[in-house]
DNA sequence: GTGTAAATGAGAAAGGTTTTCATTTATATT
DNA sequence: AATATAAATGAAAACCTTTCTCATTTACAC
């Protein structure tokens, strides 16, 4: 029951809160731009405004419940938040979006961080490049 | 003398290009944004519009002189291209930018771009935190 | 010096995201 | 079940960084 997992995070169990939250949960694609959700949303004949939907996504990242990508030009993307961090790789073609997670990368940044006497809140690591498909 | 610089760019010698090259190499602080180097142009009495100092930025960038990094949420911040490739840690509080060169992190998303089948372009990767001046 | 293509500045436009504000809705209280 | 109230919503305007347009100026080859 998804109304759960609103309240749990504080928020109001609200329309448009449960269709974009359905929408994360069941659409083809895992990482969605807020105009994909909206127009997602339309073709499902829901009404609902574009502002709504970048209101309530920031209010789910807010809450743990989906995380941002902030990727180079673009727009943002969201994806919903399972629990495990992993980081992105882009096809500068056609836009798709691999995951991964690499243990190594994740301890390096710990030491840098640290020898720089930073204390580490968050980092951002994406790589670009042609996936298999769009190679010649 | 820089107007060899831009000569060997393939780009004209005018003054706005002059005077941006002049400011990147003479701030103190290495990372600027346009309008860091806009605000300084016209602090030195320089007359420049804004949208010159994007145009010329970009050329820059196109031509290999400076390099462009697209922090999280904000504006591109621009440094002058000194021929080794390195990331970034970012202070969250005063803005602050530091740099690093990491052998193993950059080996490991090769490894990770072929594994993936990718062909990688690009990589961007930003370590955000808090330096040793702003921890209390 | 002249001619010509390129560069510039001012302001408009773009594009993604946020804000405003009047209206609607969810939830706690009778 | 009806009511009260604070929060949420939608539409449109505003915002903010960056790019574009176009008339004017400038650099550079001749
Ligand atoms: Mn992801
Ligand atoms: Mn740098
Ligand atoms: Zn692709
Ligand atoms: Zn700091």
């Amino acid at each position: 029951m998804e109304s759960q997992d609103l309240r749990k995070a504080g928020l109001k169990v609200t329309l448009p809160r449960l269709k974009v939250l359905e929408i994360l949960e069941s659409a083809q694609q895992r990482h969605m731009s807020a105009e994909d959700v909206y127009k997602a949303l339309l073709e499902m004949g829901e009404e609902i405004g574009l502002a709504t939907v970048y209101r309530v996504l920031t209010q789910f990242e807010g809450a743990g419940l989906v995380s941002r990508l902030s990727i180079e030009g673009g727009h943002a993307v969201f994806e919903l938040e399972d629990g495990t961090h992993h980081d992105h790789l882009l096809c500068v073609r056609c836009n798709q979006i691999e995951e991964f997670i690499d243990e190594v990368i994740e301890q390096r940044q710990r030491v840098i961080a640290a020898e720089k006497g930073f204390q580490m809140t968050d980092h951002s690591l994406y790589i670009y490049g042609i996936c298999r498909n769009c190679q010649s």
